[in-house]
DNA sequence: CGGTTCATTGGTATCAATGAACCGGTGCCATACT
């Protein structure tokens, strides 16, 4: 398909310039076929699924997290008068509603904005599905994989809603996806033979540094007087409601202009702790991991962390925020290894075998036609029937249409669900340690970072803690297998050579996650072979 | 996993010490009340 991307930009949105990555993910979209495009914050993402819906025509249907998020995009999309019509459908907005509704019945071309929850009202659903849309495009993607687990688990439908939709080519967003990520958007939302545009992960304006402690007064201690001598509009991550209180409360009494951020507090107290930080009024935001999606503040100076979040995509999720105007920002972990306990925690929850067995068997003898009918037949709650129904859609043993039913035998389809939440979990906690082995890392941070994202780059950046003191990576002894290639490990399985370090190496394993390996063990006891091709 | 809270204990006044139990992060949505 030969689609002059740019021209299209021009007369419809009025935009004068494409960013590379943007123009071969609309090439690729309009030319009708899947893609996951991963590219930073500030390329303009949004603009990719809007000229990629005017190339195909018809309905776009964007998949967005939050109604404060699909609020933005609106706005954004409405500022450009591209000639088609711009609805939200959710719960909050009843008129919104209305006009996609009626967009939708008369076949006006146009997008269409609303979070996963809401293709699974059937008669939504029914009504998407009669427009027959051109295009599906999930924002923020990574939280299919992050959020579909557990939190919300209709992140796990999509697939099957899209299915529904007569299956247009599917378009997935994202700006921070490590190839784990990635492999697991691409399988969730069933896309075919996926285009992948990557841009570039590397954030050069952003300064690197750990400090690790042993003892928590001391680094509490430390944390305070670093943020009370910081300069600048900044974030503090911590890792629960009661810290943020804690924190901005002393970080008040010693001066600073200071506010909490949870999702304990209320709409209004959050909108206006988000409003006054956007504004100057208040300086420095203690939040949990609820402040920063659609925080589009460019003059952010630092950002601190008082606890390590669950992994690294998390924590370059979180730094991503600093610096986005391209001047210099400060990014610094305050890190103890037993602060990592909370995140293992969170890794570890799951679904057991037992809960399986009872969804199975449910799914199998009823065929029910929806969660609360599952949920009454398995005798457990609605949301571990959630947790455990999305095990076996991952295991692919469960096929949802107006009714849930196996494609396996019972036995067959417990055995496979406990195999995916058996390497599910043991993903989870090596992620967790990844964040540990970043913390504990003696070369270039950046160089590190960008490794873990499948990226090459070879330090020093001149510009992390370690650089600065001179400090160098343990030599590597020996590198037997090159960077990025496939392995296959005798217990492991497959995987993928991340990095090497001293005498170790790190290789992410497609089943158990990230695993650091001596490099010489495996090479003496033949543990590690080149995977063989295929 | 690690911290905090709360009840029990001991030995007879208060309270220190011990250990068990509990809790911890993200947001859609619907429904039932003012």
């Amino acid at each position: 398909m030969d689609l002059d991307v740019a021209v299209l930009a021009q007369e419809r949105l009025g935009f004068s310039a494409l960013r590379p990555g943007q123009e071969a993910a609309v090439r690729a979209v309009a030319g009708g076929r899947d893609t996951l495009a991963v590219l930073a914050t500030g390329t303009g993402k949004t603009a990719i699924y809007q000229l990629a819906g005017l190339a195909l025509g018809g309905v776009t249907v964007v998949v967005s997290p939050l109604v404060a998020l699909q609020r933005d995009q609106l706005r954004a999309l409405s500022a450009h008068p591209a000639g088609v019509e711009v609805a939200e459908l959710n719960a909050s907005d009843h008129a919104g509603g209305r006009m996609a509704r009626e967009m939708l019945t008369h076949n006006r071309p146009g997008f269409v904005l609303l979070s996963p929850e809401q293709l699974t009202h059937p008669d939504v659903l029914e009504l998407l599905a009669a427009s027959r849309p051109r295009l599906v495009a999930v924002d923020e993607a990574h939280l299919v994989s992050e959020w579909g687990e557990d939190f919300r688990p209709d992140y796990l439908r999509l697939a099957a809603a899209i299915r529904a939709m007569g299956r247009p080519p599917v378009l997935a967003l994202t700006a921070t996806a490590a190839p784990p990520v990635r492999k697991q958007i691409v399988h969730r939302l069933e896309m075919h033979d996926p285009e992948v545009v990557v841009g570039g992960f590397d954030r050069p304006n952003l300064n690197l540094a750990v400090f690790a402690f042993a003892d928590d007064d001391t680094k509490q201690r430390r944390l305070l007087s670093h943020v009370r001598s910081s300069r600048g509009p900044g974030i503090v991550y911590v890792g629960t409601h009661r810290h943020a209180e804690e924190l901005a409360s002393d970080l008040h009494t010693a001066g600073v202009s200071a506010s909490a951020y949870h999702a304990g507090l209320s709409a209004k107290e959050r909108r206006a702790v988000q409003d006054s930080f956007l504004g100057g009024g208040c300086r420095v935001v203690v939040a949990t991991i609820a402040f920063g999606m659609g925080i589009d503040k460019p003059d952010i100076r630092w950002v601190s962390h008082a606890e390590a979040p669950s992994s690294v995509d998390a924590y370059y999720q979180e730094i991503g925020r600093a610096g986005r105007d391209g001047d210099a920002a400060d990014v610094e972990l305050f890190f103890r290894h037993a602060d990592l306990g909370l995140n293992r925690f969170f890794a570890s929850g799951g679904v057991t075998d037992e809960d399986l067995v009872a969804v199975a068997t449910a799914v199998d003898a009823q065929h029910p036609a929806s969660i609360a009918d599952l949920a009454k037949a398995a005798g457990l709650s609605a949301a571990r029937v959630e947790r455990a129904l999305g095990r076996l859609t991952d295991a692919r043993v469960v096929a949802v249409g107006h009714q849930f039913r196996l494609t396996t035998g019972v036995d067959e389809a417990v055995t496979a669900a406990a195999a995916v939440e058996h390497d599910r979990r043991e993903v989870a906690r090596s992620r967790v340690e990844m964040m540990a082995a970043y913390a504990e890392y003696g070369g270039c941070r950046r160089e590190w970072l960008l490794s873990y994202f499948g990226e090459q780059y070879d330090g020093p950046c001149g510009n992390c803690d370690n650089d600065l003191a001179g400090r160098t990576a343990a030599p590597v002894e020996e590198e037997p297998f090159p960077i990025g290639s496939r392995v296959t490990h005798r217990t492991f399985g497959p995987g993928l050579v991340e990095h090497y370090d001293g005498t170790t190496m790190t290789v992410l394993f497609d089943r158990v996650g990230y695993k650091e390996l001596r490099t010489a063990f495996m090479i003496h006891n033949q543990l590690l072979q080149p995977e063989a091709s295929a």
